[in-house]
DNA sequence: CATTACCCTACTAAGCCGATAGGTTAAATC
DNA sequence: GATTTAACCTATCGGCTTAGTAGGGTAATG
């Protein structure tokens, strides 16, 4: 919401602990399945406590979102699509929650503001570039191993 | 919010909105009422398009905030309780939706994350900073005069 | 063919959001 | 002091979103 206002979903956040989760138990070459079994949901949501249902269906989210891949029966479970240092934050919150900025429900390039009040526009679009650059520059990488490049 | 995820309700695109208006208007010494009259609640509603009951209540919202000054009667209505160039978007944003960044419906700073995922805690107060930074620089003079700090 | 774990749709309870209704109180005017 | 004006304040409401659950279908393994 930011912003203009940062405000993180539980569903997001849950997104984002699971792949983080999925980042930190292996590397990922070429978006194969691991050399050992995939992870399943529920194993993530007792890690991170998230209510397995719920995760199920952000999982699914994800995979069509190209960030994991699935597999079903057993030694079922899920892994990354692709290596984590090419997954970004910003790409997660999107497939899970739509664009990152919104004033009243409308992207803050096509607002549409009277008189004085159109300069407020130029700061929605500044945050908002602001914000994406970090969150886009933030990788599950830097997440899983801890190191932040800022 | 952001974020992560700038979100802006109407409530709070709204005030903006009036505190420009008022902003614009004409310039406040000392919180004290302007030498023409003070502008009403029916005519900042018509000047920027904002049902009117609805900007009524925030500007109530506003006055609790210290944000504006209000008088009632005949020639009543809402002035700025400061000199714009000392009201930030910030204060504004706080006072109408509340902490400007949540995860969870919880601040940053107070998120406790399990294992791995503790370093995303470093990236949503980063990211706060960075958007409070923006949003504490950029006063209603700035608005009201069209030029922006950045 | 039985088991496992993902897949998918539908649903629900609760809360939030935008907005309105309608009456109360204070200040100015006549 | 009666009237008018405009802010003050509470309550309410419909609709949407959010968080979470239920329950069955489908593919892979052995």
């Amino acid at each position: 919401m930011i912003l203009v206002h940062m405000r993180l979903s539980a569903r997001v956040d849950y997104a984002i602990r699971a792949v983080i989760e999925l980042a930190t138990i292996e590397p990922v070459v070429a978006g194969k399945p691991p050399a050992e079994f995939p992870i399943t949901s529920e194993r993530i949501a007792k890690a991170q406590e998230i209510p397995p249902k719920f995760l199920e269906s952000i999982l699914l989210q994800l995979r069509r979102g190209g960030v994991v891949n699935a597999q079903r029966g057993p030694e079922g479970g899920y892994w990354l699509a692709r290596p984590a240092d090419q997954i970004s934050l910003a790409q997660v919150i999107e497939i899970i929650d739509g664009p990152l900025s919104q004033v009243r429900g409308h992207v803050p390039a096509e607002l549409d503001y009277q008189g004085p009040a159109r300069t407020l526009q130029e700061v929605w679009v500044a945050v908002e570039a602001q914000e994406r650059r970090m969150l886009e520059q933030v990788t599950f990488a830097h997440l899983a191993s801890g190191q932040l490049p800022f």
